[in-house]
DNA sequence: CAAACCTTGACACGGTCGTGGTAATGTTGT
DNA sequence: ACAACATTACCACGACCGTGTCAAGGTTTG
């Protein structure tokens, strides 16, 4: 059989067995079934998983925040609807600070590394 | 003076005074300041509110969601990185249920439907 | 058939989100 | 000057995220 089991798929890609669940759950990676119903991850979800991870390391970004940007791309009225909110602002330049989500989303960052 | 105190914005808009500290936490609405530092919104600050509030009613999106779409506005290398991996999923539009994130979401919901 | 896998479901736990409150202190309006 | 506002800084609380673990049961393989 071509794919590798749940455990194989966590070696290789450094994700847990449980969060290869979770992951699925989120509907970010679906693997396939065998007929009893084990899951069977091919080269294709491996790779995604692995760009997955880097992914999340590169930027300082969420499994959920992935999941609601495919949210975004498949859903265009959503997607038109907040870029509209968004665009709203830019038109008052003199009061945007674009890095005021960076302050925000450092917050949580620094509060996590001054716990260690 | 034109603009309102963040107790009048909090009539007008339907938002707690609370949560318009919390918005402009998060970098969403800015309101200017008074010399002493008291917060004044204006029209355009109000209308965002407003609008803000329909958003959130119209889709099941989140304060938090709203945000990440900003900050992917800002970042491009971000917004390049995530449609790149997403788009990687586009390619075999056999595993891919474009519903997958709606069940995911969905979940939520009807858990905080049945606890009422 | 027994060991070593797999499945779903549940409990747990620290951290974050969204939200309300309170306390201590400063500002404004009459 | 005094009431009615504003500010920031905290505590609390339920729900959700990411993650581990464990139980009860089905499947594959030597």
């Amino acid at each position: 059989m071509d794919g590798l089991t749940i455990h194989e798929a966590s070696e290789t890609t450094g994700w847990s067995a449980r969060m290869l669940r979770y992951i699925e759950q989120s509907g970010l990676v679906t693997p396939g079934r065998t007929g009893s119903g084990y899951r069977i991850y091919g080269a294709a979800e491996l790779q995604r998983l692995r760009t997955l991870k880097e992914l999340l390391g590169r930027f300082d970004v969420a499994l959920s925040d992935v999941a609601f940007s495919a949210r975004l791309d498949s859903d265009a009225a959503l997607r038109a609807a907040i870029h509209e909110w968004l665009s709203a602002t830019a038109e008052r330049p003199d009061e945007v600070q674009p890095d005021d989500w960076l302050r925000f989303e450092q917050a949580k960052h620094e509060r996590l590394l001054q716990a260690a």
